[in-house]
DNA sequence: AGGCCGATCTTCT
DNA sequence: GAAGATCGGCCTC
């Protein structure tokens, strides 16, 4: 549960995007902790990757925290609907980030999982399909682990959300998920995540 | 298993 | 006014 030292962030996006896979996310939230293993990553490399918020240096309120240190938490909405969590690379001022895009949960205390489960899904029945749909994409992730605009800008050695080491199985990497207006940028094969692992978002999966 | 669609809101044209 | 780093429901195959 020991948070990852700040040296960890301090590399570039897409050596941290790999890095980042098999890492916990941990949060801690009002009715407890709760964890997710990181399966899926996807590295953004403003200001000329042209599939970032922060391409050809755009700087507003939105994008700002990518701005920020190494570490520092970026929360952005997608389509007005879910919010996605990412995690701001160095060096220091350049506008790059990696997007988190799936987690396998996993279990920090005797309820950690089934908060997560009553998040996603309610009162449903447990089933295995749900169990490995419970962060498989990056706007589930942030309604499993409640992540949301309160994180915007946190720092990542605690202690409210934070990084802290696990193992990976072997990782496989493409390119990025719905891109598609990115020009060139699209084919950058900056997506990686961790080979047959259930909980990773959409195919290519191995 | 895969395609279409609506929800919802920030940012930009 | 439109598009988007998405999701879940509903439909067809």
């Amino acid at each position: 549960m020991t948070p990852l030292p700040p040296e960890f962030y301090d590399a570039g996006v897409i050596d941290l995007a790999r890095r980042c896979i098999g890492k916990v996310l941990v949060c801690r939230a009002e009715d407890g902790i709760v964890a997710g293993r990181i399966v899926e990553s996807e590295a953004y490399r403003g200001p000329e990757d042209q599939a970032a918020h922060s391409r050809n240096g755009l700087r507003t309120r939105r994008t700002e925290a990518m701005f920020g240190r190494p570490g520092t938490v970026y929360m952005f909405l997608l389509y007005g609907m879910h919010w996605a969590f990412n995690i701001v690379a160095g060096p220091p001022g350049t506008p790059h980030a990696v997007l988190v895009r799936a987690v396998e949960p996993v279990s920090v205390d005797a309820g950690s999982i089934e908060r997560m489960f009553r998040r996603r899904f309610g009162d449903a029945p447990v089933t295995r399909a749900r169990l490995a749909a419970i962060g498989n994409g990056p706007g589930k992730v942030c309604q499993a682990l409640s992540l949301d605009a309160s994180h915007y800008g946190a720092d990542l050695t605690g202690p409210r959300v934070w990084l802290t080491d696990g193992e990976a199985g072997p990782i496989g990497r493409s390119h990025r998920i719905n891109v598609g207006y990115a020009g060139a940028w699209q084919h950058r094969p900056w997506r990686f995540f961790e080979r047959g692992n259930a909980a990773v978002s959409v195919a290519p999966r191995s």
